[in-house]
DNA sequence: CATTAGCACTCAAATAGGGAGAGTGCTAAC
DNA sequence: GTTAGCACTCTCCCTATTTGAGTGCTAATG
């Protein structure tokens, strides 16, 4: 059987009929709304095709047809229209996002919300993953008896700081000589770029400390390969309760279940090679419970490297173009917010 | 109508019946269950006083009977007999919460999870809010061009940085300098205890930058404010699906939309002057979604002082009893460990 | 030969009609 | 004061029955 254009203009009905009503599409609807210039007899026909090239099911005889997963995917690959977003949004969005937000945490919060909102499905973002680091200072303060602060500023402006037990003969002069030396060793430099003669020649400056130099170490380390926990962000968590699919409770569990753990949707939204946006229809999502349900994500990059992702959730029976362009355009949007940081 | 032995035996066999199966309760079923001696003929004529007296409702003619919110406020206030908890769920909570975990953040996420699990309701966690604070070190820290970090130690241990814009032509000693400058006047002091002469005589020393200082006093104060934000972890937002009650999804849409909002959430917590235990049961909660809920919290302490909230959500038929003993017990160990740290 | 009108057929969902069962309130007897 | 007995009331559940949307097939049509 081969795809000519009429069963693509049928196809493509049914499958905006069906994202907009949630109810199987009859031969009659197809014929009569989306005036193909045949009689529904005709689309019945095509539709029978159709269905045996898989991109249709119907949930019973004398019910209408919904698209199938292929279908779907048919729909995405090859009829989809790009639906271009409001200016005005746009630059709503420009804005809020852009212009008025410092902080890393809330900004990714409010993209977040701000992609469920537009979406009226489920958003969730990742957190920025900076990996590879260069360490720009490091710098070790007495906090009081037996304990210091070790500072660590990274290259990226990220900021950290780790409460530390020291040994507690250790007075001013002492910190003071300790974070100078690691600064003047370590700074400017990436965890690969660390050589063992490196770490050498710092013990034996510090020989007197090697168990808290050690101790130091491990935490530069640690920070500098980016082991900054990932966070996720997540926006209208309940939007899919709206959503006509999903209005028996036993439907919607499973999914409320997985939104709930954080380690899978990290999981889900690990960055994938591809550039732009990525779309997974179903059971193309390996999670058991998504197998109703279609993904939207796509990567956000600093400096032209891909450190995070952000996604929208929502059933099969997605707007894929609208959400598509949102996707985009937050994608976008949020690089460019991330970029004047 | 006055309240005899007898109908205090019939209301608490009731509501009993009523918490553990959710069904309106007979009078047979109470006369034959809770063997009272009488027949269900007397426990008839006894629920309809009952009824009188606000006590217990009926659905329809022809059900059972079921508690009133006044039903349950009697029990919870005279009835209710505590229920001791197992020792060895104490030592596996001793155990795990109160000498594993050392940040704390993860303790109240930890005592959250366990609180839920343990009473199969929702549970929520206010992280601890530490007003009223002590400096014990600050310190500014020269980033690149035009930034600086500033480090404030607090002295109950929380550490907080914060990237500053600072103007381009200051050099290290002159951090080194401000930084002495203000750890020395402001060291040891609590916000009250700031006096203008002293806030001035700072002004003096530093007065070539005044526009920076004024940055920095105010992020400062910012923190001994404790303005840190306090955080609410919640466990177990999804075991209200569980409870008969809620088996609809329009009942429960509401009260998932409440835990949603955080704000709400930290509202509701919010300390009350009352020590131990408070219950919270049906209307007495202000939210209007909360009125087919009760909310059973405890507040935590630090040194004597209420610094957090912990609290579980279930359905007006909840088992209050045993929640009380999980409520009460959680917030001891809770303050046992964050005496630890 | 593709298209279409016509028609019998199918199936889910809505509607209606009974019981069955649980529980009550009342009355009268104990 | 307590209890047995009984009529009464509702909800819940089961079972037709109907309705209507939509199909697939066949035969007629341009």
């Amino acid at each position: 059987m081969k795809m000519d254009e009429r069963k693509q203009k049928v196809l493509q009905a049914i499958i905006l009929d069906y994202i907009a009503t949630a109810d199987p599409v009859g031969s009659r609807t197809i014929a009569k709304k989306y005036n193909l210039g045949v009689s529904p007899a005709t689309v019945r026909n095509e539709m029978a095709d159709l269905e045996e090239m898989g991109f249709l099911e119907q949930p019973h005889t004398s019910a209408g047809r919904i698209p199938s997963q292929l279908g779907y995917r048919y729909y995405v690959d090859c009829l989809m229209k790009k639906e271009p977003l409001k200016t005005e949004m746009k630059k709503y969005v420009r804005n809020n996002l852009v212009d008025r937000i410092r902080e890393t945490e809330d900004l990714i919060q409010y993209t977040s919300k701000i992609l469920s909102q537009m979406t009226s499905y489920t958003s969730m973002v990742l957190t920025p993953f900076y990996g590879n680091n260069v360490l720009r200072h490091i710098k070790l303060l007495p906090f009081e008896e037996g304990k210091a602060v070790m500072i660590i500023v990274l290259d990226n402006g990220h900021v950290e700081h780790r409460l530390m037990e020291v040994p507690e003969y250790l007075g001013e002069d002492e910190f003071a000589t300790i974070s100078a030396i690691l600064d003047e060793n370590l700074r400017g430099l990436t965890l690969e770029q660390w050589r063992p003669s490196l770490v050498q020649s710092i013990h034996k400056e510090l020989k007197h400390n090697s168990e808290l130099l050690q101790d130091l170490l491990s935490h530069i380390e640690h920070s500098l390969e980016g082991e900054q926990e990932q966070k996720v962000f997540m926006g209208g968590a309940l939007n899919i309760l709206d959503q006509p699919e999903f209005k028996q409770l036993e439907r919607v569990r499973p999914i409320l279940e997985l939104l709930e753990h954080e380690e899978i949707i990290k999981d889900v939204l690990v960055p994938v090679s591809q550039e732009g946006v990525t779309v997974r229809i179903g059971t193309e999502n390996k999670i058991e419970g998504m197998k109703d349900c279609s993904l939207i994500t796509a990567t956000y990059r600093v400096e032209g490297r891909v450190i995070g992702t952000l996604g929208v959730l929502g059933p099969t029976r997605m707007e894929y173009s609208r959400v598509i362009s949102v996707v985009e355009f937050l994608t976008s949007a949020l690089t460019e917010a991330l970029k004047k940081m």
